[in-house]
DNA sequence: ATGTGGAATTGGAGCGCTCTAATGGTCTAT
DNA sequence: ATAGACCATTAGAGCGCTCCAATTCCACAT
């Protein structure tokens, strides 16, 4: 900087108006100070820059898991609108650990961001709060509330009971929920479809059985229910991954989905939509939720309002090819005979 | 710090040692400093300590797409690598765009990263080779040669040798090969097809179909082969993507899979091993990808060695449920019977 | 008592920028 | 001619840290 200044016969001030194109440079000046920015290859050191103007434009953004498609979509939707911002977003990875978590804040903290994004954090409610209390802070996509911290989720509730009034409205009454353990947004969907088959009216066919978050977790379930007497002619898995293991036992079993069987996932990733499974699931609007947790960060550092803001977005129902009319029959029909187009 | 120093009485440079954690400072004064720090809640400012260093043990990684699994797992390995080095990853999206990477490497140079690893980028051989004369540079998982610059890569040759191989060593001659279109890894890939092929002797059945990279360019390409007189009874595609759709047409044409035509996808994302898909295809080492990179980034740092290294890291076949030997009678036999289990 | 060496500690300059207040210059109103 | 207003420009302090050279301290040998 000092070199260019010199280059230009300017003061090392007036390189830094121009280098922040301030309004009230003459042209003549700003030309030659550019110019001999680009002789001399200048590039403004970012660092210098952020200590000196006591400000970091930087936000940073903690994701439980990079390899999981979903979290992929929400941070890239959280660093296109920082960027739009002029924001730069610091992503670190969680690695699915609460220790690693609390470590990439601890650099968060010291890089002097001006606010921080979790991801699906697996922290608990009281770090939380207590991060939340000290620095700018949303979370985001992680089921239910977390008092003293603002939070941008789906409606996982809602999510579910869509779920359930589609299966519903096609004629089903017996709609089992393969629920997703200790997933923190497990609960939330538990209670939408209590609440949606009770709205449905068919409160007496709540039927409940833990699986988890996992492709694998569905085997065992899917194996259970389809010994029992009177198996159920829908399933609402947890997830996407659960749904796709419910379909490959099913497939196995040589049940029908969904003329035997049907089937609704939750997330809307990319897999549902791939049409070799071409699953009925429940889109979360990711995009928007990204969008919408950088505006929340930016409206808490201008804003000194204290109290957390919770933001809830809608889900919507997405219809594939694994949801349909019950069998017709009362009773099951012979098994075998497999049938999806 | 300087607050620090005061309650810990004793000079701001002692303060700096203690947090350097210098191996020569007495027990005494470095509990009075740590304690002191406790009380005040100090944070040491990572902004201003790498302007004093000028070092700021950082990587800048541009990853091509952050929605793409692959290239997920590649920077999840980047990360975890640099962080057991003491290194934070800068990681910015170039949304499948040349002109925002460029950017995003403006970024990453004004930001005074020490060195950067691109993961499939799409900006030209030119740029690149321009960006790894000025800084230290390795490109990721982007087939084929980048003179000038580092490289990490999976051997896709090799591996759509690998491909060919085991279908034709279950007994295949008609192998047809759906490529990757302008994607940077399909000349690769389609080079291995053909040497592979020739390798087999089976050299005279080479049967190229321009595809792409993405799910629904397999749609056609697949109605296009089942409609010739004499289709291939196995199909070597350019990734796991571009297989699930053609798995998903096989299906709906009611072509058995592995029964009339195998099918061998690329990458091993989690897709493949989806149980419903169930893909057989080719394994890229992801982690080790993202683990040599680093590795690659930091002897370059410290080494002052000028010529480009290339790392070529081997591919491995992984056999799923999409490969099994041809039909027996050489005439296609009567479709829709589907039998995969 | 004096000197010596090494370890512990400190002062102060400097990293590359921003920003405030001061400076000089030009133009208009008196 | 003089004051006032306004704009472009600049000097210089300061951001929070590191690191070198210099200083102090203490134990030990002479």
């Amino acid at each position: 900087m000092e070199d260019v200044a010199e280059r230009a016969k300017v003061s090392r001030a007036l390189v830094s108006l121009v280098m922040n194109n301030s309004p009230q440079v003459s042209d003549e000046k700003r030309e030659s100070v550019l110019r001999a920015a680009e002789e001399l290859g200048y590039r403004p050191n970012l660092v210098a820059r952020q200590l000196a103007k006591r400000r970091t434009q930087t936000i940073g953004v903690l994701v439980d898991d990079l390899r999981n498609p979903f979290f992929g979509e929400v941070v890239d939707g959280i660093e296109a609108e920082a960027a739009d911002h002029g924001f730069t977003a610091l992503i670190l990875n969680g690695h699915r650990d609460a220790q690693r978590e609390l470590d990439a804040v601890e650099t968060f903290l010291q890089s002097r961001v001006e606010g921080m994004a979790l991801v699906g954090p697996r922290v608990g409610d009281d770090d939380l709060a207590r991060l939340g209390g000290a620095t700018p802070c949303v979370v985001v996509a992680s089921g239910g509330a977390h008092p003293g911290v603002d939070t941008v989720t789906t409606d996982g509730r809602w999510g579910a009971e869509l779920a359930v009034q589609h299966l519903a409205s096609l004629g089903h009454t017996r709609i089992a929920h393969m629920d997703g353990g200790n997933n923190v947004s497990a609960e939330e969907r538990r209670d939408g479809y209590r609440s949606g088959m009770q709205a449905a009216g068919i409160g007496d066919f709540i039927d409940i059985r833990a699986a988890g978050d996992d492709e694998a977790d569905a085997l065992d379930v899917i194996d259970e229910l389809l010994s029992e007497a009177d198996p159920p002619t829908a399933i609402f898995a947890f997830n996407d991954l659960l749904a796709a293991g419910a379909l490959n036992r099913l497939d196995e079993a040589g049940v029908a989905v969904p003329g035997e069987v049907s089937l609704v996932g939750f997330d809307n990733t990319f897999i549902a939509a791939l049409r070799h499974l071409s699953l009925t699931t429940v889109n979360q609007p990711t995009l928007a939720m990204g969008k919408l947790a950088v505006e929340t960060l930016l409206t808490r550092l201008s804003d000194g309002t204290d109290e957390p803001v919770r933001h809830t977005l809608e889900p919507q129902l997405v219809v594939r090819s694994t949801t349909g009319p019950p069998p017709v029959q009362a009773s099951a029909p012979a098994h075998g005979a497999t049938e999806r187009s």
